[in-house]
Parts: structure tokens; C-alpha cells; sequence
DNA sequence: GTCTATAGATTGATAGAC
DNA sequence: GTCTATCAATCTATAGAC
């Protein structure tokens, strides 16, 4: 999963290459993933990638096999700095993510964009993004019960006659904030402050399922 | 604005022609925004719309110019059957609407896939977002300041010093909640009850606004 | 008002050179 | 391992027939 690859020994006192790119294929995944974010999946063409490298379309289906080959290898290439806390920490981690994304418009917009045109017919990454879905819920919905009273969690995480509990939805309610905030702060900054939004809600939901329902 | 247009008086005693479809424009309109749904704008070609109406792509083109002229045409295509209330009520509305998603894939599907693929690089429907979030905001954020005690309505109504309030966070936040949780329940509509959890985040975000900060 | 014929550019991918 | 030449399919849009 790292992004840095062994350097070839060279045993010289000249100063070390200034972090030379490794290989073409690491290159390639950045430009994408750059190219992806700004234009969305299918309005980006291998020609659009290949000209930011002067190679052509084919050089680059050559490390990929397919456009969609080259999308899943995009989408895998996560950035995590850091890892993310287990249990109710997890949540101030969220937070902190939504702040660090107004820093960071190209990979936001990566995942706003894609995640959405997922959920379109056949799209390629649509398997990949319902499962990071199902993980995030799951994970979430620990952590807001991590973060309840003893006395409130059993009633919290009972799941209901859908198999869905109290936590789970605002599992998926703070995810949906989360992603449902990315849009419209790409398209007026301004307008809105991700991580303070992202906060108060999870904040009311808390306090909310440590009330009675 | 309305859809239907005059109809000739033909003064027989026929029974009148079952709803017949008024002209070859009103009929590109429906079927553009059943394929733009499924398939996204950049995804989806003349000749797909065209080939469900059994013309050629020049034949659509002739009726809206170009393929963005088209997408316009789409998006003023609201079908909103009921007229949203104002004020307080708006909120139950809200919840209402989730809900008659669910039973309308389609139209969900358009706005959602639509929305996020806006916030591409000059994305033609991009103006045509940004307004409607902002008009949104702006309609919500009364709702939710007409929904508490008079005695909390000064507080969460006073602009902060990026001039945004806590009933404007509130209202973006019951935004993104509605449209992220589009996503995740295309992807896996057993997966979450947008409605249920649109009412939560809601309830508690109007809970959360009635304490002290 | 409605549409087809056709153009001109661009697409993703294969085959094969180095 | 890296890439170019090339292809067949597909794209949007113009020009003009009916």
C-alpha cells in the first residue's frame, strides 16, 4: 500500500535524486486520479490523461489493460495520512477529515463526483463504492454507540423489525452529511463550512439518542 | 410553464384521445430525463435517446439545438406535484418528499447522479445547482427558524462572522443529509430508509438549535 | 415543424515495435 | 517493461430535404 517504492542503491555522495518518480505507472495513477477528480470518470478520455504525460492513450492502457482497470487502481489508491480511530474518537476524526478536505479539492472531488456517477447502469466502480458504504455504516455506528450511555446504548442498537437500529441511521445520516456537504461546497466554497456543519450534526444526533425516542 | 399546451377544438362527440402525446418535444423531454437518470449526462449519447424514439440523434438535436440545450430543458422539467409549503411545515415536507423518493427511482436518481456530476469542470448544469442550493438554504433555513421558541430564534438566526447562521448550517445540513442519502440508497436501497433518517437528523438538528450552545 | 444524410472529430482498445 | 501506430466504433453537430 505504500507509495514508496525501494530506491535503488547507488552508493554515491551525490545528493539523492529529489524524490525521483519511481515509475511510470505511479505517475499515471496520480495524473487520473487528478484528471478523474476535475472531469468525473466518463467525461475524462485516456487521450486527456495521456497529454499531461506526452505519451498516447495507448501508453497508458499498457499499465492498466482498460480505462476501467486504470479507474479501480485510482480508487484504491487511498491517501490516508492517518488512520482512522476506532470507537467514539472516531467521530472527532470525521471532523477533522471534513476540515482537512476543504484543504484538499482534488481528492474531494474525486470521491464526490465518483461516488455519485456510481449509481449509474454498469457503472465500473459501483461495487466497490456500495461496499465502502457498508463498511463505513458499520464502523459508524459503532462509534456513535461508543459514544452513548451505557443506560441509552442498548436501546440505540437494537436493530428494528428492518434489521436497521437507531445508530445505524445516524450512521448513515453523518455519512450523507459528510458527502452531501463535498457538493455544495464544490460548487460555492463559500456557502458552506464542512467540518462545522459535519460537527453539529453529529453533535444533535448524539444528544438525540441519548434522550428518549 | 405548464405542460399542456392547447388542444384544438375539434367539437365532435368522440371520446377525447386518451391523453395523447402532444408533440415530438414534450416526448424527447421524458425519455432524455429517464436516460440522463440511468446514465448520467456525459454517459449518455444522442443516439441512446434517439434509438428509444426510433429517430436519429440529428432528429433530437433539431428540437433543443445541442446536447447541453437539451440537459437545460431537462432540468426546468420539475415535476413537482404538490407546491412546497413555507415555513415550519416545509420540514415535514421534506421528510414527505424522501419518502415519494423512494417510490420514484427515476427522478431521484436524475437529481442526485445530476447534482454531483455538476461539480465537474464546466459542467453546463453547474450554475443551475449552485443557484438551487442556494435558493434551498436560504428557504430551509427560515423553516428551521420558524420551527423554534421565539426565545432560541435570535440565536440561531444571527449571522456569525462568516455571516452564516446556525439555522444556515442546519439547513445545508439537512440538504446534504437528503441528497447523500440518495447515493448510498441507489446503491443499496435495503440499506437505509431515507425518510426515517431524513426525520431524525431533523428532529434532532431542531433539538440541538433549542439549547443552550 | 420534423427529421435524415452526412461530415469531422474523438473514442477505447488491439497488435506489435523496441 | 514501455510505448507508438493504427483501427473500428461512436460522438456531436451542420446542412439541407420534406
Amino acid at each position: 500500500m505504500s507509495e514508496t517504492p525501494p530506491v535503488p542503491d547507488t552508493r554515491n555522495t551525490a545528493p539523492p535524486a529529489p524524490r525521483r518518480r519511481v515509475n511510470r505507472r505511479d505517475q499515471i495513477l496520480r495524473t487520473a486520479a487528478e484528471v478523474f477528480a476535475t472531469q468525473g470518470f466518463h467525461n475524462t478520455s485516456l487521450a486527456d490523461i495521456a497529454a499531461m504525460l506526452d505519451i498516447t492513450p495507448a501508453g497508458v492502457l499498457h499499465h492498466f489493460g482498460s480505462k476501467t482497470g486504470l479507474l479501480t487502481a485510482v480508487l484504491e489508491l487511498r491517501d490516508d495520512t492517518e488512520p482512522a480511530p476506532e470507537g467514539g474518537p472516531m467521530l472527532d476524526h470525521l471532523v477533522t477529515t471534513a476540515e482537512r478536505n476543504s484543504e484538499r479539492p482534488g481528492t474531494t472531488q474525486l470521491y464526490a463526483v465518483l461516488s455519485a456517477e456510481s449509481a449509474t447502469e454498469n457503472h465500473p466502480a459501483q461495487d466497490w463504492f456500495r461496499d465502502r458504504y457498508t463498511i463505513l455504516r458499520r464502523d459508524i455506528e459503532g462509534a456513535v454507540l461508543d459514544r452513548l450511555d451505557p443506560e441509552h446504548r442498548g436501546a440505540a442498537g437494537a436493530p428494528g423489525p428492518d434489521g436497521r437500529s437507531a445508530a445505524g441511521a445516524a450512521a448513515a445520516a453523518v455519512i450523507a452529511v459528510m458527502d452531501g456537504l463535498q457538493v455544495q461546497w464544490l460548487l460555492d466554497p463559500e456557502a458552506v463550512d464542512m467540518a462545522e456543519v459535519t460537527g453539529l450534526v453529529i453533535d444533535a444526533l448524539v444528544a438525540r439518542l441519548s434522550q428518549e425516542g
